[in-house]
DNA sequence: TATCATATTTAGGCAAGGCTAAAAAAATAA
DNA sequence: TTATTTTTTTAGCCTTGCCTAAATATGATA
């Protein structure tokens, strides 16, 4: 059993390794979990002993295949309980991820395993993100950013790339949430804004807003 | 914000306050923590300056109204969460007990609000414990032992006493849980076993089972 | 009341996870 | 290549919550 930290530290490393792609190194973390260099390396060394990561002083860090698939399983945990407090109990997709945070800390396979078909055995979260199954694997979908589409192309909102409070409340006030269609009415070349299609509203959106929105084609 | 260990000496505490009705000694929360008495003296001397409790040297303790507040609510968390996971996951009701131990530290007012909702604001857990509302109140019952019982007598199963898992297994092996019927057929003056109906099936039960199973009859 | 057993507290330590300051390695610039 | 900056590690300390051993209060008994 991994204390609450060690999940912390195996699910920022995940993160980091696939943002990076590549070893992760001791300023990252501490970066990501908002804490310092030199506690980030007594816990790196801590998990290296335990085998859940490979530590080289001064190098670096990546998880090793035990370490990665317990980080995957505190990520399926955090998301199987977005679609739990978003489907079930109404909450808005840009309040959960605090909550969440908790919840994927609770330590039951049972639990998850009965959540998770409870909630429909889900391949995404509320913010479109794959949900790993029990070995770790999670679907991957060809999705592309908004400002990758030209005039007509149209996609449905499958995810975003920024999840701040503000963007996320951006997108509701526009009525745009996972599944929406959305469909590019027209595109100006020399700032990448878009008026686009939502429902049946139109409206513009800049570029910043384009770049941090995932659809799916095809 | 309290801490998860203060959260379940507050939990410990309240428990105690009410089977013995009164102050609780150091060595009763060691024995229900499962900890040494003087690891308990520091923590309610914490707990004391903190104001959750208060607290005279060799002489005990009890719950401020602040303390019993944070307590009730915790235990509300516990049994709301029991409720779901019976209700919801389909567990059955001895096996979850340590899952909802870990979910009732959960901090959000909002989730439980929601929560409780959700499961149409229960007033019982599975166990047919009292689920105090968010202000620490609970509805209170006129639950008797069925060991209190005359011949022909009958009521309905609300709660048991003893919440051991054995036990648990063995009302569930006899079909009993919340809502039965019973209904006392015969009774042994001498030793106070009992041969009672459940539906259709009636069997012989001791002294002790009837003593740790309560049923409400009015 | 004096004594003895029991309950409780105090003192001093330990592990986990943090932090700061200083040392050492690596990367970059001159 | 040498000097300088940046990154990383080490050393030493802090807090929380726990522990053991020793000291002290309380309460029961003679």
């Amino acid at each position: 059993m991994n204390s609450l930290a060690e999940e912390n530290y195996l699910k920022a490393i995940y993160h980091l390794q696939r943002e990076l792609n590549g070893d992760v190194s001791t300023n990252a973390i501490a970066d990501r979990m908002e804490t310092k260099p030199s506690s980030v390396t007594d816990m790196v060394q801590k998990l290296g002993e335990k085998g859940l990561v490979s530590y080289k002083r001064y190098k670096g860090t990546t998880l090793t295949d035990q370490g990665q698939k317990i980080a995957a399983n505190v990520i399926r945990k955090h998301r199987l309980w977005e679609v739990f407090l978003v489907e079930k109990l109404k909450f808005h997709w840009d309040q959960v991820h605090d909550i969440a945070e908790q919840l994927e800390h609770v330590h039951s396979e049972e639990l998850i395993s009965r959540l998770d078909n409870f909630l429909g055995n889900p391949d995404f979260d509320p913010h479109g993100d794959p949900i790993p199954d029990k070995h770790g694997k999670m679907k991957r979908t060809e999705k592309k950013l908004l400002s990758e589409l030209q005039k007509n192309q149209q996609g449905v909102c499958v995810g975003v790339k920024e999840s701040s409070g503000e963007f996320l409340q951006y997108l509701d006030k526009k009525q745009i949430s996972i599944g929406t269609k959305i469909r590019v009415l027209g595109k100006e070349f020399f700032d990448g804004s878009m008026v686009i299609l939502v429902g049946k509203d139109q409206f513009f959106i800049s570029k910043k807003i384009a770049e941090n929105l995932y659809v799916q084609t095809s």
